[in-house]
DNA sequence: AGCCTATACTTGAGGTCACAAGCTTTTGCT
DNA sequence: AGCAAAAGCTTGTGACCTCAAGTATAGGCT
């Protein structure tokens, strides 16, 4: 009997929560390592380079580079500082206000990029792509774009009541 | 055209990778935010408290928890020390095996899991339940049990020669 | 114009984590 | 027994990230 009463249960949601943030950690942490082994990059450097290789003129203002990223304006302030030290990033003023600058992606930067490329997207195939069948990857895709946050909030389907 | 050109193409596998990682970042900002709010606890000082409640008289080698959470021996041994410093673990040595020392859920911990519970279990289901039809939840869950490292290896099934 | 709020960004302080190195104890090998 | 390797744990160091607070600019309202 009731030992373990007062343990919580494990719901469908709980169990889904709680294998998702494994695997994050798991996946990421593997990833990371095999990134800045033979990179020298972090998973937030490679997609911060990835993010402005993929803008227009390869250039964003910091703000949208970190709603990119999922960081906050001083997480963005930090990687890009080391990002700018490494020359793979630059920085520029905005003319018509001068309380943004962008990012601008360096050609050191986007040499860089691709350099990192070929083996880091190897790597994410390998790992995430071993343990499944044809669709169940976009399956997954699908359902954890559902999750708050993931996506960008698409604002343009309200058609409220 | 290609201005693109050089720019990584998104394959399933790096979609799914992408969302993952998004996903858990997202979710785990959220949840922590409140559970620290809320009980002054971190998502893995719950979870330690939780897996121990889980264990055989509430005790289980650090080495064993580290590898519950996903956590390096470092990593336990620095979680331990503040959920020991707030009195809900304590630690015992093993007569067997002097290297090993327990970490034991006291009173004390078992009756802030149970009052953190509450309110933890309920918001998790509110954030991953809402945007989901019934089953999908399960489905996710279990999509993500097959990615290396989400769920404990499983020993038993290797016939060996 | 003056003011007030919001926005963009930076900086200081603190938390959490991993890696590397070191210590102690145990285990396996000869 | 003796020695080497492995296992369990701790500590120093550094990376990365957040929050809170501060600065500067922009825009709206009276």
């Amino acid at each position: 009997m009731a030992r373990a009463a007062t343990i919580p249960k494990t719901s469908p949601e709980i169990q889904a929560f709680v294998r998702l943030v494994r695997a994050s950690v798991a996946v990421t942490r593997e990833l990371s390592a095999q990134l800045s082994a033979d990179h020298g990059l972090s998973i937030n450097a490679y997609e911060a380079l990835l993010t402005l290789a993929r803008a227009p003129d390869s250039r964003m203002r910091r703000v949208d580079l970190a709603d990119s990223l999922l960081l906050t304006a001083s997480g963005v302030t930090r990687l890009l500082d080391s990002l700018e030290c490494d020359g793979y990033v630059g920085r520029e003023q905005c003319e018509s206000d001068r309380r943004v600058s962008y990012a601008v992606l360096t050609k050191t930067g986007r040499d860089k990029l691709r350099e990192a490329d070929t083996t880091h997207t190897r790597q994410i195939r390998e790992l995430m792509g071993e343990h499944f069948e044809d669709g169940e990857l976009t399956q997954l895709a699908d359902l954890l774009a559902r999750l708050p946050g993931v996506e960008p909030a698409d604002e343009s389907c309200a058609p409220d009541s």
